[in-house]
DNA sequence: AAAATAAAGGATATTTTTGTCCTTAATTAT
DNA sequence: ATAATTAAGGACAAAAATATCCTTTATTTT
């Protein structure tokens, strides 16, 4: 469904969020074992994220790495797509049209519609947060994480 | 969702089991041009998609041409994602973990699920000859298509 | 001030995907 | 038989995605 990056970017994100405070930063190193991504790659992929106010925040030097802000935290997923420009696949045509709408429907666009609408709605309606906290019910966390 | 070598191949197979028959096949030259995709690359699809008795029948030499035999008109669209090997992308986690299960769930996974077997419902149920005739309703097709 | 730490950023490499072109093989028409 | 037509297949090219490495910048600790 999502590229590579994307699906880094998810699991980055979420674990940063489950895992960081501003008083408790995570490193690059950390987190690209913790969630099984190649270091450099999502080192480029967590400076998308953290670019000009972004959803991720970052500090450099000693006791620095990644955090999530609270404000950010309660942000939809959907704007995690949007930062990794892939957000588009969620409204494109499955078919690969130019575009998908109504007026130019493709043979699979009214037994689609209803379940990308269901994905957008997942994406939009669900917050980094929420994720968070569902995957810490899954495996508890201690909440420590000092690098 | 499915990559372009994918989307050229739902599009081409539509559009074959809509304008041909045994007896009246079609050019590559004419494929590419009404589905809007490269004509090489696109030759390429359609030999994966002939090959070994697959989906899509062909006749070399003068009045040659792609086809579709009944038989194959009545195969789940899911055969052609199998073929171009991207089925496995209705199975996968959102998040791109190994594998997707109740056992090792990521925090997607409960919303996930439901839009999931949807997905793999839709292609798995829908057969070629549907989404042909589906298409035709659309722009209604006088089965010309001489080339 | 100097050293250490950690992210930011640039350059480059590798792999995969997408795309083109040309030759070969099969089939039909002349 | 020869020529014409059309798909099959191989070789190659271009672009995009993925990945690594090294240098620079910001920050903190000594
Ligand atoms: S037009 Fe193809 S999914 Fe809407
Ligand atoms: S484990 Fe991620 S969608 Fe099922």
């Amino acid at each position: 469904m999502f590229s590579k990056a994307t699906e880094y970017a998810l699991r980055a994100t979420i674990y940063i969020a489950r895992k960081s405070s501003e008083e408790n930063k995570l490193g690059i190193e950390e987190i690209a074992k913790a969630i099984n991504s190649p270091k450099s790659f999502t080192a480029k992929i967590l400076q998308k994220l953290t670019a000009n106010n972004g959803i991720i925040s970052s500090v450099r030097g000693p006791g620095g790495g990644f955090y999530l802000s609270s404000k950010a935290q309660k942000r939809p997923v959907r704007d995690i797509l949007h930062v990794m420009e892939e957000d588009g696949v969620l409204g494109k045509c499955v078919l690969g049209l130019k575009k998908c709408s109504e007026a130019m429907p493709c043979p699979m666009h009214a037994e689609y519609k209803g379940i990308k609408q269901q994905l957008i709605q997942l994406f939009e309606h669900t917050t980094i947060q929420q994720l968070a906290r569902d995957a810490d019910k899954i495996i508890p966390s201690n909440k420590q994480g000092r690098h």
